[in-house]
Parts: C-alpha cells; structure tokens; sequence
RNA sequence: GUGGGUGUAGUUCAAUGGCAGAGCACCGGAUUGUGGUUCCGGGCGUUGUGGGUUCAACUCCCAUCACCCACCCCA
C-alpha cells in the first residue's frame, strides 16, 4: 500500500458514521435545552496561547503539542484541548459586554502527539461546554449536570461522578507547602518522577501509580482541609447543588487537573471496564483563567470529553445507538421501458424525503430481489410490462412478503403508504 | 518517551523450514416475474513493508511501519 493513515489517526467509515452522528447530535440537543450555543474556533493557534493557559510544566504543552513555524515564522500549535481557544475567542470578541453569561459548547478534533492507545489517539474528537460568567455554585452544578445527563441519556450506567475541589490559588500555596512538608521526609523512597513532581507540582504526588509511592502517598494530607473559608463554603454549595439535582457523585480528593488553569471545583467521570484510559469526560473550575490570557477577572468553568472512549463505553455496555439507515424502497425494473418510466417518479419520492435505493447494473429480477432484500428495504417497488401497461407499481413488503398493486399517479397515495 | 505482544483473503482464523487453506461474508447459477432456506460454482492473497540466512521462509534473523496492552499522559 503506497499511502497509509498518519499513526494514532483513524477513518471514520461509513458503517460507523451513524453512531458518531448519534451522540453528536444527542450532546448538541441536551446541550441547547440547557441554552448553550455552539462555538467553533480554528484548529490551530498561537502556540503562547497553549503554554500560557495550560502551563508550560504540563506534558501536553512540553512534549504532546504539535508544533509549527508558518512562512512568517510565527509560531503555532494544533490545539490539544478545546478550553484556551474559547476562551481566547470570548476574550476576543468581547463577548464579556453586558451582563450576559456566556454559555457554550463544542465539538471537534484536537490533537496530542502521545502514543496512540486504546481511547487514545493523535487526532481525537472532544465535546466541551464552557461557561463563563458567574462564580455561582449553581453552575458548577449545572455544567456537571449537562455532562452527567449526556452519558446517562445515551444508556450509559457504569458510570462514576467524581468530585473535587483545588481550592483557589491561594489555598493550593498552603496546600503545596503541607505536601511537601509530608513528602520531605520520604523523598528518597520516591520513584524517580515523584522526585521531580515534588519539586514541579507536588498534587502530582498523589496520583503515581507505583505501588510504594502509592503507600507513602496514602498518609498525605488532602487539599480538603487546605481550604479557606470562601473555597470550602463554595465546595460545599456545589455539592448540596448537585444533591438537589439528584446528581450521585463521590468525592475524591485525589483528583488532579492536568491543566493547570483549574480552580476550586474539579470533577471527572469515570467508567470502569475501559482499561487505562477510563476517563470518559473531566472539567472544573477555570477563574482565573480569562486574566490569565488577557481578558477580564471572569469566573467560569467547563468540561471536555472524548467521543473514542465515550463509543467504546457504549459498545462494551452493548448499548444500541440504532442502526445505519436501511432504504424506504428499493426498485426493482424489467425491461428499459420500465426503467424509462420510473427514473422520474424515483427522484420525486427521494425528494420527498423517501429513501429509494435503486441499481442500474442489476438486470434480473432474481438480482434485484435478492439485493432488495440485503438491502434491508421495508419494501421493493416493482414495475415489469404488466406494470407498464397499467401504469401501477407492485409494492412488495418485504418482511412478510405481502403485495398490493397501487397506481403511479398520484404520487402522493404511494407517499402515503410509504411514509405510514 | 519506556517495556511487552501481534500483523496471513473483505472478516475471523488455520498452515511449527517443503504445493498458502477453512468458516462467515460476498458474487453468479439451479425456467430472464418473486428474496430469505437448500444445492452447485467462484480465491494468484505482493502472508504489513524492506533486507538477510537457507536448496527451500507465512515459519528463523535484522530493520521498518501499523495495531494492541501496560507505563506515562489525559478526554
């Protein structure tokens, strides 16, 4: 083969289109009757824009971004997440006049030069929705609510709602400093990259996986109880926010934000049965992010998610997301007069909204039949001489193999069958 | 970026150094006006790619590409 796929991308074919137009189209339901608007930006920005938000100690900006010079020699990067580009957007078009919250959601790929995996890919496609406006607690639960909803709606049930908070940057000050007072002592025990974490991002300490850092990390104290006064009320609100709304969650005060514009609120959803990529969708609280890049102190929050994990999630749940569509009629013609007559009262019933599939090629009966029959059409419209004559079409249901004879004209009696 | 595994027909898999095969799917036929069942027929596929060893390579060796799994990272 001369020309392959780049790695870590794939095709999208056409026997799996209609799933991917499934839960897209679900996310952009759900996410307008909560009164989100859709926003799309370009594929690629200012790389400053990534290092700047994302934090350029963070692995998707040190090592994942794909990286370009133009011929002007500026520099740019395919995105890697969906949050600093909307902002940057809101920032930019002076979204932020007038009172209005701002409410918006995504979709679309983004890109990270990891090793692909499973539920991991180069090219990978995102749903997110950003809210920007408020510091009230309702939408932290709101926002949560939109992602929750979607994975329930779409029949998930594995599924685990984990909550937490960061705290304000001015509570992670106290929290780092107590991390590291824990830590000092077990240094040297610590596996080669905690030794780095320590001295980078500490939080990062409580997630290793190695077994002894694990154990050590076990005693460490939780960010829970670094909190001011301000972040554990507003911590607390959004829990009793989310009760109300009769959204389950759990806390975990282990969750760590990859980004490092988060603040306060810090959620994900897990789905076990995924392997290691179990991830299905994260967010939180972002408030300092829009000073951050240039904009106004503006409070906001969102979450992203992958649709690669979020399709295996449904398919290893065998959660049907109906099926590829399966033609209305499928015509079947003997003879070139027949297929003279019919060319045109098979395009009116296409524009009348009827899918009519139709093979020039197949010329017996026998073929046509049997392909109406792959085919998976609920019925085969046939015109032979007999037809011809009386200006009629068979209509053939093909499941239980019943006939009726219904004249051509009016068309719109032939709609009606069909479409009833 | 690190470690391990796997690449054979559209697909799922056989063939342990000696003629590359099977199930499913697909196509055709069994009276050119009735499908699904049945029967018959239909496969030269660069064995992922490129080298090497050998009289002989799907099989052994090296490289490379891709996928899978874990680390890592994250959605």
């Amino acid at each position: 083969m001369e020309y392959q796929i780049p790695r870590g991308t794939y095709d999208i074919l056409p026997a799996q289109s209609y799933k991917w137009q499934k839960v897209i189209s679900a996310f952009r339901e759900l996410a307008a009757a909560f009164g989100y608007q859709e926003i799309s930006t370009p594929v690629f920005e200012q790389a400053s824009l990534f290092e700047r938000s994302s934090g350029d100690s963070s692995d998707v900006v040190k090592k994942e971004m794909y990286r370009f010079t133009d011929r002007k020699g500026r520099e740019f990067a395919l995105r890697p997440e969906g949050t600093a580009p909307v902002v940057r957007s809101y920032v930019e078009n002076r979204l932020d006049i007038g009172s209005a919250n701002a409410k918006l959601y995504y979709i679309g790929p983004m890109f990270r030069y990891d090793r692909p995996q499973a539920g991991r890919y180069r090219q990978f496609y995102q749903y997110g929705i950003e809210f920007i406006g408020s510091n009230n607690p309702y939408y932290d639960a709101e926002v949560i609510a939109i992602l929750w909803f979607y994975l329930t709606g779409l029949g998930l049930q594995k599924l685990r709602l984990e909550l937490n908070s960061v705290g304000c940057p001015k509570c992670s000050v106290d929290y780092d400093k107590a991390l590291r007072e824990y830590f000092k002592p077990h240094l040297p025990q610590l596996c080669p990259d905690c030794q780095i974490r320590f001295d980078q991002k500490p939080r990062r300490l409580l997630d290793c996986k190695v077994p002894s850092c694990k154990k050590i990390a076990s005693g460490a104290p939780s960010q829970l109880d670094y909190l001011d006064a301000e972040c554990r009320e507003h911590f607390a609100a959004v829990q009793e926010q989310l009760s109300l709304m009769e959204i389950p969650f759990v806390i975990n005060p282990r969750i760590v934000r990859g980004l490092d514009y988060y603040t306060n609120t810090a959620f994900e959803v897990i789905y076990e049965g995924l392997g290691a990529q179990n991830s299905l969708a994260g967010g939180g609280r972002y408030n300092a992010l829009l000073e951050q890049i240039g904009g106004k102190s503006i409070p906001a929050l969102g979450f992203a998610g992958g649709f690669e994990r979020l399709l295996l999630a449904l398919d290893e749940e065998k959660v049907s997301l109906g099926r590829p569509p399966v033609p209305d009629i499928y015509v079947i013609t003997m003879g070139k007069a027949a297929q003279q007559l019919l060319l045109p009262y098979i395009n009116r019933l296409r524009q009348a909204g009827i899918y009519a599939e139709y093979d020039p090629d197949k010329t017996s009966f026998k073929a046509q039949l049997k392909a109406a029959d792959n085919s998976q059409a609920r019925f085969a419209l046939i015109v032979g001489e007999d037809e011809l004559a009386s200006r009629s079409v068979v209509l053939k249901n093909l499941q239980n193999g019943q006939q009726q004879t219904t004249p051509l004209e009016p068309l719109s009696e032939l709609i009606a069958i069909l479409k009833g």
